[in-house]
RNA sequence: GGGACUGUAGUUCAACCGGUUAGAGCACUGCCCUGUCACGGCAGAAGUUGCGGGUUCGAAUCCCGUCAGUCCCGCCA
């Protein structure tokens, strides 16, 4: 049907005759000649009608309009001099169309622009509707190439260097305990039963390194039923591998040639090796969060021990009730930062509410070196605290101090967020600089106060650093986290591959053998018949993917993303069913509209 | 489940403190224009201001409800 791309178009093609289909990207009719610039995947390129040379064609360039598919014959001329086009890779030559065929009109108006010099932004529930114009889009084609290009770059890698062998795992498979709610579907042949959609592939693929897969990876779709965000989908994709006969350290070395790999391949991008590391501990102290942006400084003080005995019910209760308390110090923040915004009703009083604490207190550090502060502060602070507050928090004239007192997670959360949307908004943050970075030793589980029970902070298969078997609760996990510009983009761990250490986990997070039997009893069996110490990772692709492209919803990474209501506007699913359809499946909504 | 923002022509936006005929760019229709590349010129058509109700002499504007989209909290091993 055709004979090139569009887009592919050289001058090393002139006098060629070719054929060519695509869009109508926009045309220009200057009365007698028309132009007519023609997009297709690869790109775009110039018809020339001219109506002497060809008025049969001519009468229909002068019909097309806009995303118009057409079908275009004629022959490759190089362009007059002084009508080159140096924006476009084609724009050395043009096509003289000796015959222009009409393959598909446009029969309605556009719902919106889809030229590629159009640049507006559209409301995005009609390009949601319209997906298919959507993507014909500069923005999100170049999008779906990039992830095209960062999967084909994991290929490659994977397979040709590093001796992976992709597996495809169920999609019906069980539901599991803990985690995220499970999108469940009905089994017709085993009435009252019920599959789930897998929130990860993570039993599947430490079974097979049981099987002996040695390295393993897949491009899989996981599902979880929680509310949407920008950057969470119902349906969304992971790159995840499992390995065998490796530590902690080859893995990480492995996965930083793989991203690097990728960043160089689509970027043109060398990272420096290896990544730099932190400690979950030293994250959560210098930036009270497990995944720090540490593109600037801004980094936490903890003044717990200073102010413990402090006249100051706030700072010294908050240390003898268990928790902390700690200092953002803000340079040069005593002029940019105005006390309105830290009191109640001001912006940043807001973050930090937003984050449980109760208000920030600040002391402002003056030209002359005094500090300025209210009097309960000020009054319960003699000289030798003074000092060391200054010492420790590194004040200067001119710093401002936020503090943070309280529980030790609401003083490292409502930190975490000033800090974030201070070195924002103080143009602290280089958007050109790339940071990714390891945290390492995790702790195994985290207490849930609301059903007071200790939880898997990574997952249930983790292993527990081998020094710190004795308790499990205070135990240090073989986890890490793969962090980039302060978002999670990857996360893993060593396995636990002994039986005795698992029914340990389970036992610690409160799982009775029966249940560990019930819901597990495959994968601890499997674990009786000779089983690799393995371990792995698992990537958010679409978060990747959104990073690379500078986008800031992952939706802009996803060909057909569904709304936050978890809607497909395309589609128009989820819908209901004939009743027909439930009856076989054994299934009764108890669902009624309110009046 | 909760908080916030948005919704005006096909589309992107405007419309001042509630004021009488709701404007503009692009797209669309017609006419003109032979070297443009976001071509240009002239003319035109196009509106249930998301939907429902209320306040008011008067509502795109204020209030209540509702629908949709977005951002956030909860939730997301």
């Amino acid at each position: 049907m055709r004979t090139h791309y569009c887009g592919d178009l050289r001058s090393h093609h002139i006098d060629e005759t070719v054929t060519l289909c695509g869009w109508v990207d926009r045309r220009r009719d200057h009365g007698g000649v028309i132009f007519i610039d023609l997009r297709d995947r690869a790109g775009i390129a110039q018809i020339v009608s001219d109506p002497e040379r060809t008025p049969d064609s001519h009468a229909i360039a002068e019909t097309l309009r806009n995303e118009y598919v057409i079908r275009v014959t004629g022959r490759i001329s190089q362009r007059p001099a002084d009508s080159l086009n140096l924006k476009l890779p084609t724009g050395e030559v043009e096509i003289y169309a000796e015959q222009i065929e009409i393959l598909n009109a446009v029969a309605k108006p556009l719902p919106f622009q889809v030229s590629t010099a159009d640049t507006e932004s559209v409301r995005e529930d009609l390009r949601l509707k319209y997906r298919y114009l959507d993507l014909r889009r500069a923005r999100m084609s170049q999008n779906l190439r990039l992830r095209h290009e960062v999967v084909k770059a994991i290929r490659r890698f994977l397979e040709d260097e590093a001796h992976f062998l992709e597996v495809e795992t169920p999609i019906l498979t069980r539901s599991t305990p803990e985690g995220a709610r499970d999108y469940l579907v009905p089994s017709r042949v085993n009435p009252g039963e019920w599959y789930a959609l897998p929130q990860s592939p993570q039993l599947f693929k430490q079974l097979l390194m049981v099987a002996g897969g040695d390295r393993y990876y897949q491009i899989a779709r996981c599902f979880r039923d929680e509310d949407l965000r920008a950057d969470r989908q119902p349906e969304f994709t992971q790159l995840d591998l499992e390995m065998s006969f490796m530590s902690q350290d080859e893995i990480i070395a492995l996965n930083e040639a793989l991203v690097s790999h990728i960043f160089k391949t689509v970027r043109g991008i060398e990272l420096p090796r290896p990544f730099p590391r932190l400690t979950y501990a030293e994250a959560m102290a210098r930036y009270g969060t497990d995944r720090p942006d540490t593109r600037f400084g801004l980094e936490l003080a903890d003044v717990s021990d200073i102010v413990a005995t402090s006249g100051f019910k706030v700072f010294s209760g908050a240390v003898k009730s268990g928790g902390r308390v700690k200092v953002l110090p803000i340079p040069h923040g005593n002029d940019q930062i105005s006390n309105v915004r830290i009191k109640p009703g001001g912006d940043l009083f807001k973050e930090a509410t937003l984050a449980g604490a109760k208000g920030i207190a600040y002391i402002r550090v003056r030209d002359d070196g005094e500090l300025d502060t209210i009097g309960a502060i000020k009054d319960n602070l003699d000289a030798e605290q003074k000092a060391q507050l200054l010492e420790r928090t590194g004040a200067q004239p001119g710093h401002l101090l936020l503090f943070g007192a309280g529980d030790t997670a609401t003083v490292n959360k409502s930190l975490d967020r000033l800090r974030q949307v201070l070195g924002a908004q103080l143009g602290l943050i280089d958007p050109e600089k790339l940071n990714l970075l390891w945290i390492t030793d995790f702790p195994m589980v985290e207490w849930n106060a609301d059903e007071k029970r200790w939880e898997a902070l990574h997952h249930p298969f983790t292993a527990p650093h081998p020094d710190d078997l004795a308790d499990l609760t205070t135990a240090r996990a073989q986890a890490y986290d793969l962090v980039y510009n302060g978002l999670e983009v990857g996360g893993g761990s060593l396995r636990i591959y002994q039986r005795e250490i698992q029914e340990k986990v389970f036992a610690t997070i409160g799982m009775s053998d029966a249940e560990a039997q019930a819901k597990f009893g495959f994968l601890l069996e499997a674990f009786e018949y000779g089983t690799p110490p393995h371990g792995g990772i698992a990537y958010g692709l679409d978060r990747l993917v959104m990073l690379l492209a500078g986008e800031e919803s992952i939706r802009d990474t996803i060909a057909f993303p569904k709304t936050q209501q978890a809607r497909s506007l395309l589609t128009a699913a989820p819908s209901t069913v004939d009743e027909r359809q439930l009856k076989e499946l054994h299934v009764a909504s108890t669902y009624t509209p309110e009046e």
